[in-house]
RNA sequence: GGCGACGUGGCCAAGUGGUAAGGCAAGGCUCUGCAAAAGCCUGAUGCGCCGGUUCAAAUCCGGCCGUCGCCUCCA
């Protein structure tokens, strides 16, 4: 079955046909890199993380850029953002940039996050903007005006075809300061003209400035990825102006089509309202990850499809991680079970049913990647599989590699939320396993003697330290919570 | 006002023409020394409302109501 992938630009589920067969240019719009991550970042780049990763899983070789803002751009009081960070923390601009960039590192490697290929800056592109303003300039698209330069909307035949906006409909009653450079108020800045108490500034055929909102996406996916590649994603927030204005700018540079195929993931609200830095209600990553295990918060992320919007709250993420606990819990437990099991082929009837949770998993991801349902499909797996495991009657070795495999493959390397087998820890973590068997031992012990009290006593004991112990019919287990 | 998305059981959420997935919560049950975990059973005669098309509509068309996003920095 093809991929199908619903496409911003058309409005319309369509078949994903790469521009090179087998291999696939994409571009991410990345954050700007002001402050600490929120949850609402988390959703969108665990979403392009989980099409990445199975755009791999089928096959296909890609090429992921997602740009790093770090010039920082306009406030409505003409300040710039980054600036005025800077002003407050007495640090040099680049100092902070450099702090968040990291931080926001950080935060996708602990919600496993696979890295982009390239991680572009802004500020390390800064002649490749130039050049691309100057080709604007040199084709008609954009003018001088008091030492910035602004791209002319009313020269781009196709602006709109991406937000249907029409110019027409956006002049009177704007809210927008209307600058008097500006030949028309929809025209937006390619290059700004630095204040003198600006300290981002670069050298620039017009003078000292800084390069505008727009031009460095613009700029670095043509560097990585070529004139005109795959697939453009980012957050619906910045379909306009920031996406238009994009295509506008690409399209009339490179006399060429820009992406092919656009992807928005819809935002992340709090109690209904969108989380954003300028609104202040943002719940950072790091916070969040204080409370819940980044496998719930993948999970919750991918319970809804990647372009819907989503709710946030704590009732959401707990029913998020109770739902998560129980797919992890059969995994865990098959994990428990394969070293005492037999090498028999027992349990092999169940080979068949894995092979149909892969093949099913794949058809509805093919179909513009809907994770819901490929989670309600491991759930539903989950259901069989704990069946199998509880049943009381043997399962070979086999059969438990089989479903140990499946889980990591569907849950693990595709969606991310299926953790790899606990890390050992080192030697500390084998004696604190030993410890632990040692007064799981001595329980059993009681449990036979039939002393209730006592076998209850080191249940709670080792509860209280957040050891869980379970008593199957086949032996207890026991995991750390 | 313009552009766009959405409105499905108590909550979340799939489903884009063929008779309502899945999860959470709730109640009952099985198993268990008790737990825990797991499993089983119960739940929308109806998918915002009103019309229309069709043999057939949550799904298509029209109208209305409501929620959210964008139009200003934002993922």
């Amino acid at each position: 079955m093809a991929l199908k992938i619903y496409n911003v630009l058309g409005r319309e589920k369509v078949e994903f046909q790469p521009q090179h067969e087998g291999h696939v240019n994409m571009y991410v719009c990345g954050p700007t890199v002001q402050d600490y991550a929120h949850i609402g970042h988390a959703k969108t780049y665990i979403a392009f993380d989980v099409i990445v990763r199975y755009l791999r899983y089928s096959g296909l070789s890609v090429l992921y850029v997602q740009n790093i803002t770090d010039v920082g751009h306009l406030l409505d009081s003409g300040e710039d953002r980054i600036l005025k960070k800077a002003a407050q923390l007495q640090a040099k601009p680049m100092q902070i940039v450099e702090f968040y960039a990291r931080s926001y590192f950080e935060d996708m490697d602990s919600l496993g996050i696979k890295r982009p290929d390239i991680s572009p800056r802004a500020s390390g592109h800064i002649p490749e903007q130039i050049k691309m303003i100057e080709t604007l300039m040199e084709r008609g698209h954009a003018y001088l005006a008091d030492g910035s330069v602004y791209f002319d909307v009313a020269s781009a035949p196709n602006y709109g075809k991406l937000s249907n906006r029409r110019i027409t409909e956006l002049e009177a009653g704007s809210r927008e300061v209307v600058r008097d450079e500006k030949r028309n108020p929809e025209d937006f800045a390619l290059w700004k003209k630095a204040e003198p108490e600006h300290i981002l500034r670069w050298d620039s055929p017009w003078g000292e400035g800084f390069p505008g909102w727009h031009i460095e996406c613009s700029a670095m996916a043509k560097k990585y990825l070529g004139e005109t590649f795959d697939l453009h994603g980012g957050g619906v927030d910045n379909i306009f102006p920031h996406n238009e204005c994009e295509i506008a700018q690409s399209e009339c540079a490179n006399d060429a089509e820009f992406a092919r195929y656009w992807m928005l993931v819809g935002s992340l609200t709090v109690d209904g309202v969108k989380m954003s830095k300028s609104l202040g209600n943002f719940i950072t990553i790091k916070d969040a990850l204080k409370k819940y295990r980044p496998e719930v918060i993948r999970t919750f992320s991918l319970s809804a499809h990647y372009s819907n919007p989503v709710d946030f709250s704590d009732d959401a993420l707990q029913a998020a991680a109770v739902g998560w606990e129980r797919l992890y819990g059969a995994v865990r437990l098959a994990r428990q079970m394969l070293p005492a099991a037999p090498a028999t082929d027992a349990g092999s009837d169940f080979l068949p049913r894995l092979e149909q949770a892969r093949t099913d998993f794949r058809a509805v991801m093919d179909d513009d990647f809907n994770t819901p349902k490929a989670i309600a499909q491991l759930q539903e797996l989950t259901r069989e599989v704990n069946t199998l495991l509880n049943s009381g009657s043997p399962v070979g070795k086999a059969a438990l590699e089989a479903i140990i495999a499946t889980y990591n493959e569907l849950g693990g390397d595709v969606l991310g939320i299926i953790p790899a087998a606990e890390a050992g820890g080192g030697a500390n973590a084998e004696r604190e396993a030993g410890l632990i068997k040692l007064i799981v031992e001595a329980r059993q012990a009681a449990r036979k003697a039939k002393n209730w009290a006592e076998s209850d006593r080191l249940r709670d004991a080792l509860a209280a330290l957040d050891v869980i112990v379970e008593d199957r019919a086949d032996g207890t287990v026991w995991r750390v919570n």
